[in-house]
RNA sequence: GAUCCCAUCGUCUAGCCUGGUCAGGACACAAGGUUUUCAUCCUUGCAACACGGGUUCAAAUCCCGUUGGGAUCGCCA
């Protein structure tokens, strides 16, 4: 008799809600659906820091939104919660016990301090970093030192104590459908309860994917190298660990193609849905990547037509074989393209209310703020759309004329200056916050730069718009956020190093 | 730096497992056509097996190495 299927969602409710969950979720439930499983989604809130509700309920919002609806989370229940890891802390101490009992964890009373101080002798001394081996103090503790110790209340964490033997560990990966295998001896005694009581998500996961029964585990490739220390636990406890399959990460579509971040690119769900994509394209689009529908065995009809296909249809004929362990880069022009196609085809009414849901939702997206500022700009002629589109185009299209009127000497000058003001921007990036701030640090190092404070205003103004005429430039750098204010410094370098005189 | 992962057009990919087709499709790009401009639409074009060894009659496909890229090395997930 064949068990359940069952696979997860689990993101952390910190910040937006990323555009890697949805493409993470994607996978889970079209495998869970396509052999009549569940999909649960599961909140990993064990960052007391910085896991919040707003967040939480916009995760809820977005996956809903794409129409990655779960059958188990802490919103609508289900028969194995609660399905929020901070309600779970009980159920993770007594667990923990077990290994504390058997061993196979230790307290470790190592501070932040000394622990810092020895990751620096590792790096001076050319060892491998991480509390192993030689390394881990604790470890070695007695029964009366450690009783010392707790007695005097020390603050401590809970690491997994890694078999000191010779030996490798290993586990199979079904995408890349080969062993992933490490040297025993390579694994850091991992900490598994945080000195708050709250669990790490290694610990935390391996429990709940137990108890929730999870049979499969599919997740990004920045897991693989924590796999080895799951499996450890699995092994710990004495339990069956779920079969493993790693995606490939969505790439920056850039030369570097690292792993897709905010400071490149928009990856908020919410940022996808304001700046008008259609759940269906964004789905479909995910489906595309590192999956293909195609077969060389279709009929030149069904070839035609299969890039382009519902949740429903990828569900249908899914097939986890067929998935490649590549990192895609995320390509917006075929984005854009596909979401073309599903906005051609809406009969007038639907496509009313798609306009509709996108004022709606812009609204909510920036909120009073941006209203502020933009209806002193509002004109027939030129509306929301018109002055926040510079928001939503992952490139400008620059023009020669818009930047001609910094009056820069040359093209070649306007781009030293924004190379220049790139530089001491990014030193500085972190410390800024506000729209007045970043007035502040113009104003600052516009010597710095050589241009005169008109020249580097509207060479500013122009790369961050994407036109001489905008609405006022600190806002509008604060609102698209300062990180992709300095890929478009260097995006409008380029345009303007480009220019023959 | 150490370890692990990956490698077909600019991008997403089919083909690889089970060696033998002009290496196929989509997006982007270019050209032409339709159209009241633009866009849509149609036609055509451009364009890839990272490199080097091996195995074989035959390698994109199997093996090894090199190079390149990525990820991980947190009391974040």
């Amino acid at each position: 008799m064949s068990e359940e299927v069952r696979c997860r969602i689990a993101p952390s409710p910190t910040g937006e809600p990323h555009v890697g969950t949805a493409y993470i979720a994607l996978f889970n439930l079209c495998y869970a659906r396509k052999y009549k499983g569940k999909f649960i989604l599961r909140i990993e809130d064990t960052d007391q820091s910085r896991s919040t509700r707003e967040s939480e309920e916009s995760i809820y919002q977005s996956l809903s939104w794409l129409g990655l609806n779960w059958d188990e989370g802490p919103d609508i229940g289900g028969p194995f919660g609660p399905y929020r890891q901070s309600e779970r802390l009980s159920i993770y101490h007594e667990q923990i016990k077990k290994l504390l009992d058997s061993g196979r964890a230790y307290r470790c009373f190592c501070t932040p301090q000394e622990l810092d101080t020895l990751r620096k002798y590792q790096e001076q001394n050319k060892r491998p970093p991480g509390y192993f081996g030689k390394d881990s103090k604790c470890r070695h503790l007695n029964e009366t030192q450690i009783k010392e110790r707790l007695d005097a209340k020390i603050p401590h964490v809970i690491r997994m104590a890694v078999p000191m033997e010779e030996g490798k560990i290993s586990f199979y990966d079904h995408i890349r459908k080969e062993e992933i295998t490490r040297r025993l001896n390579e694994v850091d005694d991992q900490i598994i309860l945080k000195s708050d009581g709250f669990p790490t998500y290694h610990l935390a996961s391996v429990v709940d994917d137990h108890l929730m029964k999870i049979t499969h585990v599919i997740r990004g490739e920045e897991w693989i190298n924590s796999t080895y220390k799951h499996v450890l636990l699995y092994s710990a406890f004495g339990w069956e660990p779920p079969k493993f399959f790693h995606l490939g990460l969505l790439r920056n579509p850039d030369s570097n193609r690292t792993k897709i971040s905010k400071r490149k690119n928009p990856v908020s769900l919410r940022w996808f849905r304001a700046a008008g994509y259609l759940p269906q394209a964004l789905i479909n689009f995910l489906g595309l990547m590192g999956y293909s529908r195609y077969r060389d065995d279709m009929s030149d009809e069904e070839k035609k037509s299969c890039e382009i296909f519902s949740l429903q249809t990828m569900i249908n004929d899914f097939n986890e074989t067929r998935i490649s362990p590549t990192g895609p880069a995320f390509d917006f022009a075929k984005l854009e393209d596909l979401n073309f196609s599903y906005l051609s085809q809406f009969t007038d009414d639907g496509f009313y209310q798609y306009l509709n849901d996108r004022q709606t939702y812009l609204k909510t997206y920036f909120g009073a703020y941006n209203r502020l500022f933009i209806e002193r700009y509002l004109r027939p002629e030129k509306d929301v759309s018109f002055w926040s589109s510079f928001l939503f185009k992952h490139a400008l299209q620059y023009k020669r004329d818009d930047f001609e009127k910094a009056e820069c000497d040359n093209a070649k000058q306007g781009a030293e200056i924004l190379k220049k003001f790139k530089k001491l921007l990014s030193r500085e990036i972190e410390t800024l916050h506000s729209a007045d701030e970043i007035k502040d640090f113009i104003n600052k190092v516009c010597g710095e730069t050589g241009a005169t404070s008109k020249q580097l205003h509207m060479l500013l103004r122009v790369a961050v718009t994407g036109s001489s005429e905008s609405l006022p430039l600190y806002q509008s750098m604060a609102l698209l956020g300062l990180y992709r204010c300095l890929v478009r410094c260097d995006e409008a370098a380029s345009f303007l190093g480009s220019i023959r005189e």
